[in-house]
DNA sequence: TCAAAAGTGTTATCCTTACACCCATGT
DNA sequence: ACATGGGTGTAAGGATAACACTTTTGA
């Protein structure tokens, strides 16, 4: 049972919104932060506020003058230890995903393959994985008692990280994120003001509180919905090339699509069309501008089959 | 910059946990309720609790009995107007969706259909669509003003309810309970103490506050999710006949499937194994019994590709 | 002329969909 | 025998994955 220290007062819960606001800045994925990227942006809910969703919005066209475009919300954290150090405030967190293509107000924008170096897989796998992060999630396995816990501890490794065969799925940005809590090889686990040079730059940048499984967490979900629901236009401009479309969605996806079966793909599913402008810009033969198609959002909400359903 | 200076208004939040808890009761798509139908079983968030998940575990096999088999996080509610009238308290829903097999303790469990009469398909599309909520929804929509909106407003009821061509998709089963509560075709929108006789024929069972709108957000989640994920289990006793499997995915669905293309989708993924088993049960020729594979939750957690990558 | 990006053609393979038919049992 | 469910074969069509090649610009 419970160990219950803490007196559970009336009024002892407080609520925080936070948000995982993405752009694509440059190329890279890029999530606002705040307090020096030690953090991401959020705040307290407030009563006046006549929804969650509305006092996210409020708050954080506020603090960055950004229009906020596609919000969903995450999840909700509370577990005990979320608590400041010493206090027994107990909060909650309220999580959300912003999507924005404004890049106004430079400040605070990070790529997010800061914090997880390991994810960014577009030039090959990155050789901190095989460096450093294997060998010491092996030891972390074989540390694990006498029984099959050993086993079953690199079996969920090797899963997460594509080892053995396996092959990488990059949805899977929480479970490597939190295996890699689990063996202790990540400095919010131990909790030492986070960041020092060598942990970084094996384990990513920390942030404070669980930030960073937030963060985990919106990119896991972004990683999956860009797969059946047209959002990565929320993060492009009006019009854009192909290539750039690619590049945002191999950018968020961590890994490189096949260039023409990627153009099929857009182009059988009518996402887009063309403006009748080309553009010069991008070094080479120019390229036709697109837009998107916001039709479709109407049209097809995503059909989402997948049972082999009789016919009516 | 700003700060993350969580201030907590003392007191004026209270934190509940919600419950959707979910079970094929003989072929019937089921919810566990409480006060005879009319809510979802809901109780405080306590400081003592270690976690959200671990606190509704603790509290729903406490009431029910039941061993609560899958749960996830569905949905953070807090709108102004949930709080209880007069009350200017405010509170937050935080919502669950529970997957179990069990059904001792036989209170309290009712087909989600008496909730929601217009989401069951399978002997074709229900009468009260067409006889009682499409006349309505016309008058909704006309009433819309002199603008666009009269058409905006049908061009959402015709995609929602698959009229005018769309065809029906089992997933918006909050769009539709959303649009028929703007409509104001739901008791819930008025707030008369819900469940007049004539008013539930047509609009099904009403809830108290808004928890038959999380219900909705329960059942478009779950009948999302069987298409990807191998959750249908869950709901099964550990030995069952293809055809008992199939029911139940239909029963969750609101819609028939191809018999041999389910199995063979079934078959394929391997998702199954036989017991070597038979039974007589059924009625006919007996049947093959077969007991979920666990082996696949470890194996592929799902590959959930969509994108064409390049060859690694 | 060469680098860099734009843009197109084609094939093998797999999955989905839609057929229609036979098998084993209890009544 | 017949109703009821169990269980199978197979072919058409479309989506995917994998090939490599031509075109147009700027430097």
């Amino acid at each position: 049972m419970p160990e219950t220290t803490t007196v559970s007062l009336a009024g002892a819960i407080a609520v925080d919104l936070i948000a995982v606001l993405v752009a694509v800045v440059n190329g890279s994925p890029s999530v606002l932060t705040v307090q020096n990227g030690d953090a991401l942006p959020s705040g307290p809910f407030e009563d006046a506020h006549r929804s969650l969703q509305t006092g996210l919005r409020i708050w954080v066209e506020e603090q960055t003058h950004h229009p906020l475009g596609y919000v969903e919300q995450l999840y909700t954290f509370a577990d005990r230890d979320r608590s400041a150090a010493g206090s027994s405030q107990r909060v909650i967190s309220i999580s959300y995903l912003g999507l924005t293509r404004e890049t106004r107000g430079e400040v605070g924008w990070r790529s997010w393959y800061d914090y997880f170096p390991w994810e960014d897989h577009r030039d090959g796998p990155p050789v901190v994985i095989a460096e450093h992060l294997v060998p010491r999630l092996r030891d972390w396995a074989q540390a694990g008692g006498t029984a099959a816990l050993p086993e079953e501890r690199w079996r969920r490794c090797a899963f997460a990280f594509g080892l053995d065969g396996a092959a990488w799925n990059e949805e899977l940005v929480l479970q490597r994120y939190e295996l890699l809590y689990e063996a202790a090889l990540v400095p919010e686990r131990v909790r030492e003001t986070g960041g020092q040079s060598d942990a970084t730059r094996i384990s990513g940048r920390a942030m404070t509180g669980d930030h960073r499984r937030i963060l985990a967490t919106g990119i896991a979900r972004l990683r999956a919905k860009i797969k059946y629901r047209p959002v990565v236009f929320e993060l492009m401009q009006p019009a854009f090339t192909l290539l750039q479309l690619q590049r945002a969605v191999e950018a968020l996806a961590g890994r490189l699509v096949h260039k023409q079966n990627f153009r099929r793909l857009i182009e059988q599913q009518e996402l887009v069309e063309e403006t009748g402008v080309t553009t010069s810009d991008t070094g080479g033969r120019p390229a036709k501008l697109f837009r998107f198609r916001h039709a479709v959002l109407a049209e097809r909400a995503a059909a989402g089959t997948k049972l082999p359903l009789t016919r009516a």
